[in-house]
DNA sequence: TGGGCCATGAAACATATGTTGCATGAATCT
DNA sequence: AGATTCATGCAACATATGTTTCATGGCCCA
């Protein structure tokens, strides 16, 4: 099919044998340049309107750029725009030559765009999950390879002021037996990103069908857990220069998840919280804080 | 539950819709949703030869969402997917949600805080304290509370391309047992923040008196398992106004760390990791993505 | 001025596209 | 068990799509 060759953008080589093609082709061209995106997407018809030139001059616009028609000349526009292919993992781990400063370096492009991936972060999804959270009786909590740690601490915030409300999935059993628990008044976290678990999807189908409220942190929609869910928060996983997905903003998500569901909490949620503290103060867990 | 009104993204409402549909049209729908660039783009024919699917499938799909057709459909994901910016295609009126709710806003401050205390995390000493982990022959991880996700994240990570040489202190026995097998050519990795646990100072007390490489991952200089110290990486605990410390600066860190551990690592470890991966692939742990 | 050349638009063409009706087989209900 | 609904694949349909042909008109050169 499309051989890969070096691959000069079309748009560009375009733009540079507009000069020597006729007035009208050149119109035309600098239209489709203009507006490459719907170029892409609408109909050499319809395009043809509102550029308000002949659909001839498309075909013929191929042609004098050496494509065998506009077709041809659409998909090589709608490969150049085809956004990243994110590839997880050892994909994205290229060879990255080292120098002596180049880890600092990419330690400093990481945090940057860790950072900008926070930004991304919506606001108005996390508030609306939180008081899902509250207002159900139970909550439950999954998460698989490096999202457990995700799980395990908004497990752990949210157990500090509602200690009797809050649990793992598949805590002290097999799973099909807390999927079986679940009911309508519940609350269903499920944490993942691609590629994702099974156990996660299922977990997700199983609170869905107990019209439990669903809350999927992900990173992406098309998420196969995030089907059906209530609330759907988005993070940015890819956000790292390489290697391994970066977790910050997931951890960010659920911080912040915590946080919204412990104000909801109000002062109840205030005593249960020091009450907790004050029992592992009690057990000596923590070495005396200096002044 | 709660509902947006003004214009759900079309993916969001495919996501949500899927589980109601026949089996077929979750299929077709997650494929969709998946390659939502191609279904801009590409025919409907073309779509399903690719998916595997019968071409009605996509009608049907559209139309069981409540579009018209699936042109309609096409369009409405066009939309979506089109960069900001006037064209004088669609006459899309960006709609500002406004939600001037205590809550939104109290996730914007967070947010905004914690990317400022990423600022302020020093890639130097990440770079360093990485070096001596590449260089040790075992390491071993410990946190506890909330600190105890980071050292999840950092072990699973490090175990990606390093099964062999990586583990939690304390994961199958007593702390002082681990705590005796520490030796000059390990390294060992605490992460807390104040109010500091006992174990952990514990921990860091044997690593030092066993002259393995220690590594803190702490709040302030002054936290107690950072005496003696070889490395200290700090990082911002309570940069979010009031509530718990926030973990995102230290999971920022342990990723930091392991990625360059990982480039440290080179071909072996990129060998080491594709082959973990694998593993994982072919038990399945995985639902397949895109086609 | 006349003749060849070419750009241009309109209409005709073959084809690919989205859609719909129908038959089949499985699952559900009475 | 029989009746019925429904999901699903197949094939025919009307139509929109990209292409090509043809007639027109402007342009340059002899």
């Amino acid at each position: 099919m499309a051989q890969a060759q070096p691959k000069p953008s079309p748009l560009h080589e375009l733009c540079s044998a507009l000069p020597s093609l006729p007035m009208r082709l050149q119109e035309v061209g600098r239209f489709v340049a203009a507006n490459d995106y719907d170029a892409t997407t609408r109909s050499m018809r319809e395009l043809a309107s509102v550029a308000g030139a002949d659909p001839a001059s498309f075909t013929r616009l191929a042609k004098a750029l050496g494509y065998s028609g506009w077709d041809e000349l659409r998909a090589a526009l709608t490969e150049a725009r085809r956004p990243a292919q994110g590839s997880p993992f050892s994909g994205r781990a290229k060879s990255r030559r080292a120098g002596p400063n180049a880890d600092v370096k990419l330690v400093h492009d990481k945090l940057e765009a860790e950072a900008a991936g926070l930004a991304r972060i919506s606001a108005n999804a996390i508030a609306d999950a939180a008081r899902a959270l509250h207002a159900a009786n139970r909550i439950w909590i999954t998460g698989f390879r490096s999202c457990r740690s995700v799980a395990e601490l908004l497990t752990y915030q949210l157990r500090l002021f509602r200690p009797d409300a809050v649990q793992m999935v598949g805590g002290s059993g097999p799973f099909d037996l807390d999927h079986g628990a679940f009911r309508a008044d519940d609350a269903v976290v499920v944490i993942g990103f691609a590629p994702y678990t099974l156990v996660s999807v299922e977990t997700a189908r199983a609170a869905h069908q107990a019209r439990a409220a669903l809350i999927a942190i992900a990173d992406t929609i098309s998420a196969p857990m995030a089907e059906g869910a209530d609330h759907l928060l988005l993070f940015e996983a890819a956000s790292s220069p390489g290697f391994f997905p970066s977790l910050t903003g997931a951890i960010a998500v659920a911080q912040s998840l915590a946080a919204v569901a412990f104000t909801l909490g109000g002062t109840g949620a205030k005593r249960k919280l020091e009450e907790t503290e004050g029992r592992l103060a009690r057990m000596s867990q923590y070495t005396v804080e200096k002044g």
